[in-house]
DNA sequence: CGGCGCATTGAGGGCGGTCAATTGGTGTGG
DNA sequence: CCACACCAATTGACCGCCCTCAATGCGCCG
């Protein structure tokens, strides 16, 4: 079994449970994995992409380009998302994707991809959940932007990528990597990088977190979680199995 | 055929023809239709409903209710929206909607749309589309309300809540109704009633649009989209039919 | 060693918030 | 038909969060 498959898999048992049929099934779906360097587009906008991007390894962020000049990230990936899946029921991107790392990636054809969601109803729907799951956190993220404030916001936004890199098995106790600058921050919360600066040193002050350079260590996790009104369920809330 | 089904096959070939089986079938799927006033949930945040609901006539929103008082709406609703089609495969609902105005809607078992999700590959395809035009426009929110400033974030709204009416019949030229309070639009926007009311007033005072009580007209379109930086791809943005 | 990108700091300003009062429209009961 | 209650819209005053501009430090790499 090659390692995009495996990813693939976890992904959607992450869902519910997969029958050894339907490994089978998934371990014929993406292309031989490819490596990109940090800072590329993997998907560009405007552009009729073919197939959905997995990312096997790797950080990535989509993000908008406005005539102000600018940008919005409105979602950070990590191992094991499916960066562009909407790409296969819509016709056009109507934003990019790029790495914040170097990644390697595994495309997935969208006419192998129509086969699979055709024949496998069970499939099908996980699928369709995990781009729900997606959805689910931009709603999160809408919420935050509209209803925080800035020290409120990036312990969320931690909090958030604390639980989803724990659940692959990216950090170790309340340690993490999060190769992401600050000007990055600052487009994922809505602000100046001056001022996530600030608030970064906020959060260190009151022994929330430390951060230096990629590596993020939470010191106190409820106050964090309460800081950042972070309740994870939006993040876990798919239907048991079935 | 009662409203309720036309109203969802409208809905869906907005995205794709039918086939008279998947008419057919479709006209079976809605319980007999409901009235519901306004101000009232229709969907509890963290309820676990075992049906999702159609809305037939009149506006809704999509709110979440923050620990620190505050209320974000994450999503506006109108006629022919599946307003949770997402409850169908998420556990419980993370968020709950209310009614803006009375309401007349259609519950649609989850159980009979398993059936028909499971049944029927193209429906299915366009239910899950369905959900992804959803995604788009949250995307879309977050683009706006973390990098532009309050007269361009309205101007945004109005744009959208203008080109998705119209596009349903709702709008006569540039005139269309919009029936939520201005306490409302900043729950929308994420700033308080007293400054959506300032930022009302500079777009009425630059004669880009007239908004009373209800009522609002589009006087400079071109002016009004450039302002608010509108683009309605996102809104429109499926695969042409096949 | 020099260059470059990122982090950090300072100063000043503006956008939007909060608090509070007033106006106005609407529905209801006397 | 008027009085009153209530809610939405509006206005004013003041304040504070966050922005912009700009300079300085700092680590990494060629």
């Amino acid at each position: 079994m090659q390692p995009a498959a495996t990813r693939l898999i976890r992904k959607l048992e992450q869902y519910d449970v997969l029958s050894d049929e339907e490994k089978h099934v998934l371990e014929g779906l993406p292309e031989p994995e490819k490596v990109v360097g940090e800072n590329q587009d993997i998907v560009v906008e405007g552009s009729r992409p073919a197939h959905s991007v997995l990312l096997i390894e790797g950080f990535c962020a989509r993000y908008s380009l406005l005539p102000n000049g600018k940008r919005q990230i409105t979602a950070v990936h990590i191992a094991g998302d499916f960066v562009d899946l909407q790409s296969f029921l819509v016709k056009r991107m109507d934003h990019a994707v790029m790495t914040l790392t170097p990644c390697r990636i595994a495309e997935v054809r969208h006419e192998k991809l129509r086969g699979v969601v055709d024949e496998h109803r069970h499939l099908s729907r996980l699928l369709w959940l995990s781009t729900l799951t997606d959805a689910a956190i931009h709603r999160e993220w809408l919420i935050v932007m509209g209803a925080q404030d800035a020290t409120s916001h990036l312990a969320h936004f931690f909090c958030e990528m604390y639980v989803r890199l724990k659940a692959i098995g990216y950090a170790q106790g309340y340690r993490f990597q999060l190769p992401m600058t600050q000007l990055e921050f600052a487009d994922v919360v809505g602000l100046s990088s001056v001022h996530v600066n600030r608030t970064l040193q906020e959060l260190r002050g009151r022994e929330l977190m430390t951060l230096q350079g990629k590596d993020i260590e939470i010191l106190n996790w409820d106050e964090l979680r309460e800081v950042g009104m972070f309740d994870p369920v939006y993040l876990s809330n798919w239907q048991e199995p079935r």
